[in-house]
DNA sequence: CTGCCTGCAAATCTTTTGCACCGAT
DNA sequence: ATCGGTGCAAAAGATTTGCAGGCAG
């Protein structure tokens, strides 16, 4: 369960370098989900030198190690986020982009009925809601743009 | 509850032009899932003069209209579909990026329970399961690459 | 030491924008 | 006739790649 952890702490058959360290623990302690450009800008405070081709190369490499998941809600590009548990759901306001995120049990359950209809191998499931925040739905969410 | 087509027959407050009427056409019309430069190719062929920053325009606004959603799997770019039901939702194999749709009240009914919980405005819901296809998990998911 | 990894710069790919003309209403 | 929509080209943004030098194993 805690082998996503040693994935990190030592990347198999891939040398650890410090800007692997870094980006990684950037990732595992951001409150919310990172870009590529905001998680540049977080390294280069502690490695002033660090390029942004290293981060591409490396969100990768963590994505192809299963270390990281890619998501893409509203905005434009792509945001990541430390796999921490094996799944879990997402609740996005469609107009402040606001995430919320949460666990559920019975959403595994389905997803992995759902592969075993269709003879899938399940790996991964998000249920991704969209709606309107509490407070964006109270500002009116029907004035025209 | 048709009300989609509608829309896309007659765009509210919008110029109904050639364009729009053969991108929205291509959309309904698609089997699979298009990015912008698959929908510009398809649109091509029967409007040779149509440009690819007309795509992106009416892309951006069938978006806004709620016509179409917009998704993005484990390629790297976004794709497209008309919005014909409220929900559904997508089981997508992480090695060969087919995707299968398939519907769930019941899912339907967990995100609106969930929305409640958070005192969301839910608009819509996708359970988003990755896994590995029949095909792809037969051929050996564990080779490396 | 050796070969993987990095920084840098340039290349590529995707999406947006400015502008003058065109066509739906 | 008006003004929103279009095509084209250029700009902006996002991501990838080539190369020479650096450092983890």
């Amino acid at each position: 369960m805690q082998n996503d952890t040693a994935k990190i702490d030592k990347l198999p058959g891939k040398r650890v370098t410090n800007q692997r360290r870094l980006l990684i623990n950037i990732l595992k302690q951001a409150n919310r989900h990172l870009d590529a450009d905001e998680l540049f800008s977080r390294a280069k405070l502690q490695e002033p030198h660090i390029s942004l081709s290293t981060v591409y190369r490396n969100l990768r490499l963590f994505k192809d190690l299963g270390v990281i998941t890619e998501r893409h809600f509203i905005e434009e590009h792509h945001h990541y986020e430390v796999r921490l548990k094996a799944d879990h759901h997402h609740l996005i306001c469609v107009e402040c982009g606001r995430v919320v995120e949460f666990d559920s049990d019975q959403i595994a359950q389905i997803a992995k009925k759902i592969g075993r209809e269709q003879d899938f191998d399940v790996t991964d499931s998000d249920l991704h809601i969209e709606g309107y925040c509490p407070r964006c739905k109270k500002l009116g969410k029907n004035k025209d743009q």
